[in-house]
DNA sequence: AGAATGGTGGACCGGGCGGTCAATAACTTT
DNA sequence: AAAGTTATTGACCGCCCGGTCCACCATTCT
């Protein structure tokens, strides 16, 4: 009945999201975008709004996205939990202090630019994190559960205080601490938690 | 022999630094800029040159400012060291989560925005982080030498672990996520660091 | 007093900003 | 084939951007 788009909304997200993971909210023009994705400024408004709007969808997408990924890397039996959630830090780790990847992680940029003025971005950003760190949780648990971390460990509290370490890694990796280091900081922390007593040395 | 300075330069540089520290760099105008120190325009680039000099000039003020003030805080006898660190890092936990300091702090914020495109912000916040983490490091030694911590404990891995978690504090608190939160954090890592034997419970 | 020096304020510039709109194209339905 | 509907394009809008420039002013030196 219509016209038909000519274009993968998709695939023109993932433009948007990457003019915005490179440069900023602020600092990416409607003209970049359009470039980015090959649309003119009148499809994109006329499919996805203001820059505004844009922004928060693609920010959305990839909250959503990361956070679903991280679950699924991190499920397993409860034999590997613990060494899961250690591999997978590690990532996190190399990814940050890799020098290629140095536009960061999306969701700590958009936070540090725009949280303190738009509540959406701060909301989807808590709550990513309180995925994270949920996911985090289930691992310590599966952990103890396995006899990997010791009965008397707290998988919240230290789910929590993996996140916020995790999180400290982007930060610093962005100024450009090299991945020795960062690594480092994860084998520090897990080096610290709580073992079993049988197998305390 | 000429027309003096009717502005203090120290409060100039104050003034510019909040606004870039509340609006970011690229969402802050030279006209925002005009307006919160009262200056025109051309006393701005006379005095300091363009928009990005004068980021730099106020980060680096602020990173300089910072590195000193927590050195000072963290500076005192061997006895305290550890208690010492750990209400620094409380009040970090604190200060992140305070919904009147939405703002953040400059360094990490900065950091975010630049550093991948600009060499000379990721420079001086790598030095900024380095300071801390040797602050840190200086503190954990005291501690290990009145034994508030134990002998095989590692001051440098420790030091390095506690800045990344630090960095993420204010990161999770920029999302907006509770003091008891982040307070937690902090005491959990402080909980897991490694006693003496002798204190071993 | 007058010249020299450098600070000050704001008019001004070209260009890029986010956003709108109307003409046109491509498709479905009747 | 005609009508109806929506996507697309890019010209266009007013505004504000960062930056320059210059007329004017306050001070110091001679």
């Amino acid at each position: 009945m219509a016209r038909p788009r000519t274009f993968d909304e998709a695939q023109v997200l993932r433009a948007v999201r990457d003019q915005f993971w490179n440069k900023g909210y602020a600092a990416t023009s409607m003209d970049d975008l359009m470039q980015a994705t090959g649309l003119g400024k009148g499809s994109l408004y006329g499919a996805f709004g203001d820059k505004h709007q844009l922004f928060l969808k693609v920010f959305d997408a990839y909250c959503v996205n990361s956070l679903e990924s991280v679950k699924k890397t991190l499920e397993g039996p409860d034999a590997g939990a613990l060494e899961r959630l250690r591999q997978y830090m590690l990532g996190v780790a190399t990814a940050s202090a890799a020098p290629t990847n140095r536009r960061g992680c999306l969701l700590a940029r958009g936070t540090s630019e725009l949280a303190a003025q738009d509540a959406h971005v701060a909301d989807r950003a808590l709550e990513t994190f309180r995925g994270l760190e949920a996911a985090f949780v289930r691992c310590l648990e599966q952990a103890r559960a396995h006899g990997d971390l010791a009965a008397h460990a707290d998988p919240p509290k230290l789910g929590a205080m993996l996140l916020g370490l995790m999180r400290g890694l982007e930060a610093v990796g962005k100024a450009g601490m090299d991945e020795a280091c960062l690594r480092g900081m994860v084998e520090t922390a897990f080096e610290h938690l709580p073992v079993p007593a049988k197998r305390r040395r």
